[in-house]
DNA sequence: AGCACGCCGACT
DNA sequence: GTCGGCGTGCTC
C-alpha cells in the first residue's frame, strides 16, 4: 500500500497564544484541513483544528511532535468556517486558537465524535392525555405541560422540554399523556399563517426581488408591527429553496418563545437552538447538525453566528441594536457585525430587525450600504401607546411618584388593567449614608457604592457582587441614624404597596427573577392576571407580551440624559421605546408617562411623536459634530492592575509606541482611568485610538498590538484591545 | 491559559 | 530535615 511521507499539519489550539502549532502527521490530504485533531501539548494533550498543511515549518523539524489522533468521522469544518474564524481573529485582534475555542462547542473540542442525529422525536398529546385534560382535577406540572402541548400542537421533544412546564415531560410520558409520534406530514406551506399587511408584503417582496445574493437589509419596524412574521416568511422561502437559515436573538430568555413559534411554523423542519446556557452535549449536537446540513434552522444567541452551515441561505438578526450581541470579555466580537460579514462572504441576504435600530445600522441604511425596510403600523393593536412627559420640576413627589402617575395607576387599577413602573435601579436604595459625618456605603473593591437591599438586609455591590450586613449604626461615627438615599425597585415596590393596599404589587428585576424558574413563574403570574402593579427594570423592556398591561410609568430616566457615555441617549431612547411597546398590545389602548425635569428635551419630544427617525437624525448630527461613531472608528486599549499607576504606565508606553507607528489620519488620545476605575480589587485605565476610515484603524491596530504582545509586561498587568467598543 | 521548574518559610 | 508558597518560562 502506498503511504505518503509525513507532512506538517498546522493546528489551531484553544490557548490564548497568538500563534499556531505545527505537528507531524502521516497520510494527510487536503481533505484533512478543518478536521479536529488531538495533539501532545506541553505535558498533556489538547484538541484543536487543522487549519493548513504548510510545506515547511519555522520550527526545527526535530522538535515537531506527531499528532495523536485525527478525527475523521463526520464532515470537517468547511473552508468558509475557517475563513470566518480567521476573520474574527484578525478583525478583533484575538489569537486564532482563542476564537476557535469560542466558536467550537466545548464537547467537540474533546475530540470524540458527536453524532448529529440524536433521538429527538416529535411528541404530542395522546388520547389519554386529552382525556386527562378533561377529567383530572388535581393540577400538576405534567397536566400543565399537556395543556401547553394541546395549545401549541405537536412539536419536537427538545422543544417541549423548553416550554414553561417542560420539566414535567418525563412525568407526562410516564403517565401516558404525552408520547412520541411520527413526524407530521405537514409541508412548510400548509401551516396556517397570519395574513400580511401591505408593509409586510412589501418588505418581503423587496427582499425576494433582490434575489439570493448578498444584501444587508435593515428592517425598521415599530413594536408590534410583525417583524417576526417577516422573518418567518423569508425563512420559509429559504427552506423551500433547500437552504439553511441562521437566526440570531439577543438573549437566552427570548429563545424558548421564539423557538416554539418557529417550530410550530415549520413542524417538519429541524430547528436547532444554540446558546451558552445549553449543556455541552446539546450544543455539540446542534453544532454538528448545522455542520452536516440536517439543521434547517439554527436559532441562537451571539455564539450561534459561528455555526457552520453548508447550505446557508439567509441570516436574520433580531433586535439588532441589542448590546448583548457584543461580547464584553475575551474576544470582544459583535455577532451582528460578524453576521453581516458572513452574509457577504457567503453571498446571502442578511436582515437586521429592530424597532429602534442602532445608529450604526441606521446610518448605513441612510447612506445606501444597507437597504431600509419599514413597518410603521402595528399589526395587532390599532394605535401606538400615547407617550407623555410629566413635568416633575414643581411637584411634590411621593417617594418619587408624581400625583399624575399615582392617579393613572389608580385609574388603571379601577379598570382592572395592569400598570408597570419602570426604573433602572435594583435594590431598595442606591446608597446608605450617615447624615452626621458624611459616611457613605462604599464598596471596598470597586469605585461604586454599595446598594441597600432591604429585602434580605444586605449591602451589595452591583459590580463585584460583594455583600455585607447592613450596619445598625454609622461605622465611622457611631450615629444610630444612617439613612438610605435614592430609590430602587424594592423601595418603589414597598411604597406602591402602601399607596394601593388593595393591589397586588409584583417586582421583576434581577433579584426577584434570579433563576429561570423564578422568571417563568413571574411571567406566568403576570399573564394569569395575578398582579396589578409591576415594578421592573430593563428586564421588562425585552420581548415579552403582557396583554393586560396598559400603563407604563417611567421613573428616573433623566439620569441617562446627561450621562458621560455618548451612547447613553441612544440607549435611553431604545429602552423607553421598547418598554413603551409593552403597553397596550392587545386590544387595550396603552399610555406611557415619563417623569422628567426636562419635558421639552428633544429626546422626549421625539419619543412622544414615536419619531425614531427624528431622534436618530439629530443624534447622528450631534455625533458628527463631536466626531463620534458611526462617523469615526474606534478601538480601545484597556489595562488593569492592582494599582492604577501600573495600568497608566503601560498605557503611556503604548501611547508612545502608537505615536511612533501612527499615520497622520490616526488620532491617539491620552490614557485615562476608566469611569469605574476600581472593579473587584483591580484598577483600570484605557486609551482610545480613532480614525475616519476603518481600514486605517485596522492596519494600525494590527502592528500596534503585535508589537505590544511581543514585549514583556509586568505579571500583575493585564491588557486587552476592544475594536468597535460599545462603552467608551 | 495551564503547568512545570525553582528557590525560601513553618511543620512532622 | 521536608511540604509548599507563587515568581518565571514554555508549549510545535
Amino acid at each position: 500500500m502506498h503511504v505518503t511521507p509525513p507532512r506538517i499539519v498546522r493546528v489551531a489550539l484553544p490557548v490564548p497564544l497568538p500563534q499556531l502549532f505545527d505537528y507531524k502527521a502521516e497520510n494527510i490530504t487536503q481533505q484533512d484541513i478543518g478536521r479536529c485533531v488531538r495533539v501532545p501539548f506541553g505535558r498533556g494533550e489538547k484538541s484543536g483544528v487543522i487549519v493548513a498543511l504548510p510545506e515547511t515549518s519555522d520550527i526545527d523539524p526535530r522538535r515537531l511532535k506527531p499528532v495523536c489522533h485525527i478525527q475523521r468521522e463526520g464532515a470537517p469544518l468547511p473552508a468558509d468556517w475557517l475563513e470566518l474564524v480567521a476573520f474574527v481573529a484578525r478583525y478583533y485582534h484575538a489569537p486564532l486558537g482563542e476564537v476557535i475555542a469560542l466558536a467550537l462547542p466545548p464537547g467537540l473540542r474533546q475530540s470524540v465524535a458527536v453524532s448529529a442525529e440524536p433521538t429527538d422525536p416529535f411528541v404530542d398529546l395522546t388520547p389519554e392525555g386529552q382525556a386527562a385534560l378533561a377529567i383530572v382535577r388535581r393540577d400538576s406540572r405534567a397536566l400543565a405541560l399537556s395543556r401547553e402541548l394541546q395549545a401549541m400542537g405537536c412539536m419536537r421533544r427538545s422543544q417541549a422540554r423548553q416550554l414553561p412546564a417542560g420539566a414535567a415531560l418525563a412525568d407526562a410520558q410516564r403517565r401516558g399523556w404525552i408520547a412520541p409520534v411520527a413526524a407530521p406530514a405537514t409541508a412548510v406551506a400548509s401551516v396556517t399563517r397570519p395574513d400580511l399587511n401591505e408593509e409586510q408584503s412589501a418588505a418581503i417582496a423587496a427582499v425576494t426581488a433582490a434575489g439570493p445574493g448578498y444584501a444587508c437589509w435593515l428592517l425598521h419596524g415599530v413594536t408590534g408591527s410583525g417583524k417576526t412574521e417577516v422573518y418567518l416568511r423569508l425563512a420559509e422561502q429559504a427552506l423551500q429553496a433547500g437552504r439553511q437559515v441562521l437566526m440570531l436573538v439577543p438573549e437566552i430568555a427570548l429563545t424558548p418563545q421564539l423557538e416554539a413559534r418557529v417550530a410550530r411554523r415549520f413542524p417538519s423542519a429541524t430547528v436547532v437552538s444554540l446558546h451558552s446556557g445549553l449543556a455541552g452535549g446539546a450544543r455539540s449536537r446542534g453544532f454538528v447538525q448545522a455542520l452536516e446540513g440536517q439543521a434547517e434552522i439554527v436559532l441562537g444567541t451571539r455564539l450561534a453566528v459561528f455555526s457552520p452551515m453548508p447550505r446557508l441561505g439567509l441570516i436574520l438578526v433580531d433586535e439588532e441594536h441589542d448590546a448583548s450581541y457584543k461580547q464584553q470579555e475575551g474576544v470582544r466580537y459583535s455577532a451582528r457585525d460578524v453576521a453581516v460579514w458572513r452574509a457577504r462572504q457567503r453571498g446571502v441576504p442578511v436582515l437586521l430587525g429592530s424597532a429602534t435600530p442602532s445608529l450604526e445600522s441606521w446610518q448605513h441604511a441612510r447612506n445606501g450600504r444597507y437597504r431600509m425596510l419599514r413597518l410603521t403600523r402595528r399589526a395587532v393593536s390599532e394605535a401606538l401607546p400615547a407617550m407623555r412627559c410629566i413635568d416633575t420640576r414643581r411637584q411634590r413627589l411621593d417617594e418619587g411618584i408624581s400625583p399624575q402617575l399615582h392617579a393613572a395607576i389608580a385609574a388603571s387599577l379601577g379598570r382592572g388593567e395592569q400598570s408597570l413602573v419602570f426604573l433602572n435601579r435594583r435594590g431598595y436604595a442606591p446608597v446608605l449614608a450617615c447624615p452626621a459625618c458624611g459616611w457613605v456605603s462604599h464598596c471596598p473593591h470597586c469605585s461604586a457604592n454599595l446598594v441597600l437591599h432591604l429585602a434580605d438586609a444586605r449591602l451589595r455591590c452591583h459590580h463585584c457582587g460583594c455583600d455585607s450586613a447592613v450596619p445598625k449604626a454609622c461605622p465611622s461615627c457611631g450615629n444610630q441614624d444612617v439613612q438610605p438615599f435614592g430609590r430602587g425597585t424594592q423601595r418603589i415596590e414597598a411604597r406602591l404597596a402602601e399607596l394601593f393596599p388593595q393591589a397586588r404589587v409584583l417586582r421583576i428585576d434581577r433579584d426577584s427573577a434570579r433563576t429561570r424558574a423564578q422568571w417563568t413563574s413571574l411571567l406566568e403570574k403576570i399573564a394569569a392576571g395575578d398582579a396589578d402593579i409591576l415594578v421592573g427594570t430593563q428586564m421588562m423592556a425585552k420581548g415579552h407580551d403582557f396583554p393586560q398591561l396598559t400603563l407604563v410609568g417611567v421613573i428616573g430616566a433623566d439620569a441617562s440624559l446627561h450621562a458621560a457615555d455618548f451612547r447613553a441617549p441612544e440607549r435611553l431612547f431604545q429602552q423607553l421605546m421598547q418598554v413603551g411597546g409593552r403597553a397596550g398590545r392587545a386590544h387595550l389602548a396603552g399610555q406611557v408617562l415619563i417623569q422628567t425635569e426636562y419635558p421639552d428635551h428633544p429626546l422626549y419630544r421625539a419619543l412622544a411623536r414615536h419619531d425614531f427617525d427624528g431622534f436618530a437624525a439629530r443624534a447622528i448630527e450631534e455625533r458628527r459634530a463631536a466626531g463620534f461613531p458611526p462617523h469615526t472608528f474606534q478601538a480601545i486599549l484597556r489595562a488593569d492592575a492592582p494599582q492604577l499607576d501600573a495600568a497608566q504606565q503601560f498605557l503611556a508606553h503604548a501611547r508612545q509606541l502608537a505615536l511612533d507607528l501612527a499615520t497622520p489620519q490616526l488620532r491617539v488620545f491620552d490614557p485615562v482611568p476608566m469611569r469605574m476605575t476600581r472593579l473587584a480589587r483591580r484598577e483600570r485605565a484605557q486609551l482610545l485610538v480613532e480614525a475616519d476610515e476603518r481600514a486605517c484603524l485596522q492596519g494600525f491596530v494590527t502592528t500596534w498590538i503585535d508589537t505590544l504582545r511581543a514585549q514583556r509586561t509586568a505579571r500583575e498587568l493585564r491588557w486587552q484591545i476592544d475594536v468597535d467598543p460599545l462603552d467608551v
